[in-house]
DNA sequence: TTGTACGCGTTATCAG
DNA sequence: CTGATAACGCGTACAA
């Protein structure tokens, strides 16, 4: 007899719940998982015999004849952000609520590591990858990781980027220009004319537009003089960048960061040196993280709704039909809170 | 002719990297997965082909021929909690720099859903999986996940423990009760007598523990009407607990919090009614979040080295050869700064 | 509609 | 040390 009896480690296999139920596997089959009709009464039967078996189908023999899985790929650079930490809570949320899983792929802001991240994503034939980092303004680097990325969507994989439109794939997308002008103008209304921006690296999307929202808000309001200063997109970058700032241009009376992050870095700066926020220095931010509210003094700051995007971002991964390329902007919102004030008289 | 010339999507099989180089996808397979010595001339020729293809294993079908697959399941409460963002990051460092994935599964508090995410993480195979929320204290119902667990770890899977000792494998703990206690005993030697702690649900074990550290510094300090309010163990929660604590006891001048989460919630309702800290109120938190150090006013607390627990769980997770069960203990440091003073005179 | 049988890509067993 | 070959659990043409 070469009949394995019981065997492997107890866990129930699709052909159990077939002899139970007194069908072929083949029905079995298409009633979990619904590639087929299936008469009523056989589909109760093998619904039943799963449920009491309480068999879960093994999802590398799933994918191993043919299909993808039922995971999320998640793209961010450092998960510990809490911009991409609250985009990462919407999705693992809405991936929980249809028993989607979501791994976390780590970037590292090289185009090269984005690339490897996206081979082994798909090597692992995860059913959507869902990008939240910003894409690169240098195409050249874009043009492998994305061509990749496109292999994907065409081999059947649902893509979605959160926060660049320049990849073919449904994205959600926040009006990046529309939010940094919003604050460059809040402060140019306070009547604030020597303005400093903190800002990341322009090889990102991301900066390259809230960078140009600044520089609208500028021109019409007949600024010349903005003083830049690029770091890395980060608490420290901010911290480096503020400095820099700081030793360049003393008359400043203004310093918008290109995120909250970077503004949090601003601020410490700041209260080391004793310079006063708002009373000397306006310090602004982009993104409305939630410690936002909370930091000495309150970051006045533009909202953008990251756990929302997460969810709406996993939705579009998980329900997108065949249809056409979506792409759904979200709603930024000025947040006026206690570190901006209009400029020393 | 049955010859499927190219098929599927291009990718190249075990079997391509065997043609290439002459040998059985036998020797291919061993040589690839190092599960068998092979002859140094043959092993060559297999890792040039599989270099020359860009041959990439297939997790499903490895992990469908018996093994488990290079994934660590990640469990752990809201993702985009700071704690847990930290913890996140060092797996997720530490994970990618062996070429593993990292899963994140969320849990909601109820240990239903802690059985439905390792159910689902088994289901997967994932290669190890670590457990990062706290424990419950009801041993009822940490009886059916721990029972799960486990045999996952008989099963051959690897299982790490951050912050809770009472699950039968590795784990990376801090000393809760410790940590508490010494937050407590800052405020009692600053001079402070009258106390309120703000704490997460007694069903989680972190929070059993801290809050005995509370209690003992407390007797030892003869102090014995400690005011105490739960709540959930996060901003709201501290929120909620603090307008309890004060409409209870209006004569506090101190308050704890058991984690800094809470501690900011408490912040933000003092901040509210114009209670100044750390003049009229001193305020604590547990953990050392990052912005911890950007609040207002930056936020005296016990540093435990999440990121780096985070990397030592993915170690113990990855290296643990068959040797028996490790805990590792780690540091906690008081972080004095400017949310703690002597109490009002 | 339902069942049979083959293939998905690897690892493991068992001979050589 | 190396090479056939049988699983692994599931989807799905193909046939009935």
């Amino acid at each position: 007899m070469t009949v394995r009896a019981r065997d492997t480690d107890g866990t129930p296999r699709l052909a159990d719940v077939a002899t139970r139920a007194g069908v072929s596997i083949a029905t079995a089959s298409r009633t979990l998982s619904g590639s087929r009709a299936v008469s009523a009464d056989l589909r109760r039967r093998v619904l039943e015999a799963a449920d009491a078996l309480a068999y879960t189908v093994n999802p590398h023999a799933r994918s191993l004849a043919g299909g993808l899985t039922s995971v999320i790929g998640l793209m961010v650079y450092e998960i510990d952000d809490p911009y991409f930490a609250e985009i990462a809570g919407g999705v693992v949320e809405v991936a929980g609520g249809h028993g989607w899983s979501v791994q976390v792929s780590h970037q590292d802001r090289t185009h090269t590591s984005d690339l490897a991240g996206v081979r082994l994503l798909r090597g692992q034939r995860v059913g959507a990858i869902v990008i939240a980092g910003s894409g690169y303004r240098d195409a050249g680097k874009n043009a492998t990781v994305n061509t990749e990325l496109e292999a994907y969507a065409a081999s059947g994989g649902r893509l979605v980027a959160i926060g660049h439109r320049n990849l073919d794939c449904h994205a959600v997308v926040p009006d990046n220009v529309g939010a940094a002008r919003v604050v460059a103008e809040h402060l140019i209304a306070l009547g604030h004319r020597r303005i400093g921006v903190i800002s990341g690296p322009e090889t990102l999307t991301t900066v390259v537009d809230r960078g140009r929202g600044i520089e609208d808000a500028a021109a019409a309001g007949g600024i010349t003089d903005i003083a830049w200063a690029h770091a890395a997109f980060t608490r420290d970058g901010g911290r480096a960048a503020t400095i820099r700032l700081l030793a360049e241009r003393s008359d400043l009376t203004a310093v918008i960061a290109l995120n909250d992050t970077m503004a949090i870095g601003a601020l410490s700066v700041l209260r080391e040196r004793g310079i006063r926020v708002p009373q000397a220095v306006s310090v602004t931010g982009i993104d409305d993280i939630q410690v936002a509210q909370d930091l000495a003094p309150a970051l006045t700051t533009v909202r953008l709704p990251m756990a929302s995007m997460g969810r709406q971002a996993a939705l579009l991964a998980l329900q997108s039909g065949p249809g056409a390329r979506r792409v759904e902007e979200v709603e930024h919102e000025l947040v006026v809170r206690a570190s901006t004030a209009p400029p020393p008289a």
